[in-house]
DNA sequence: TGATATAGTTACCTAGGGTAACCATTTAAA
DNA sequence: TTTAAATGGTTACCCTAGGTAACTATATCA
């Protein structure tokens, strides 16, 4: 029963980015650009560290985001106490498009998860956030 | 309740595909080898056509990965009336490899999984056989 | 027999991320 | 307070993995 569950998960992840980046593709974005502009959306002002540890990725991997985000005039530096740090928030034009694209993706993931019942997507968000406990934990251990 | 979805699910993967290629690292082998390895193991002799189809790859995709995988030996060539197609099944040194790798596979998933009751798995399965499948109408609407 | 479809390959390009080495600034310690 | 260590960010270089277009070879259908 266990055997064949990361198959199972991990065929869906294929099809559910590439819808994510065509609708995305139409504002020049794509689901990496997306996150930095959803982390900073819901947690204000961020710096660049910040938004590397909540996704698992290394330092530069965010420059290149966010100096793409820059290029596209949704993000901007503010000024910081630490002059080392860069703090990033929205620009009007960045909160202008987390509006639009947000808009759309709610869309697709209603359409996505219209035929679930309330319960089952409860049991599923619970489901998936065990799991991403349990390999944490897991991580953890091996350090 | 909706929103947020593909956030937790897609948060999962990058932890769930780098568990994965590094206990095949081991083995010479990544995820994407291990697709291939695994549907031959399940299908018997395949075609590279049949694999690109299972996995929504290009062809092209699907060549690197076979020709990857003759060269560790690991699958080969055999002959089928129709000459154009590539018919591959495993060596057996790929026999082997597929049991020890599905033996770490398992005991991953074993570990991940532990905290979950059966009833939570069973219907974690369903709700992603449903999205798998109400993506594929989606799919085929657009068509 | 000739046109069309199918299987596979090659060459070229793109997206996206990692590592190592490096500044600049801040913090802690001597 | 001056020096050492830690932290935030960037740059250069490399790797993985996949897509597209153009092509060959074979098979099928009209």
């Amino acid at each position: 029963m266990l055997e064949g569950f990361l198959q199972q998960y991990l065929r869906l992840y294929r099809p559910l980015i590439s819808s994510l980046n065509e609708l995305l593709g139409k504002y020049n974005l794509s689901y990496s650009l997306w996150q930095v502009i959803y982390y900073i959306k819901h947690h204000g002002p961020s710096t660049l560290v910040e938004i590397a540890k909540r996704y698992s990725v290394e330092k530069p991997t965010i420059t290149r985001r966010v100096s793409c985000l820059e290029d596209l005039q949704l993000v901007e530096k503010i000024e910081s106490r630490d002059r080392r740090e860069k703090l990033m928030q929205l620009t009007p034009k960045g909160e202008e498009l987390y509006a639009a694209c947000r808009k759309e993706i709610s869309n697709l993931e209603r359409e996505i998860l219209e035929k679930l019942s309330e319960n089952e997507l409860q049991s599923f968000f619970e489901t998936l956030s065990k799991i991403r406990q349990q390999l944490a934990e897991k991580e953890g251990k091996q350090k």
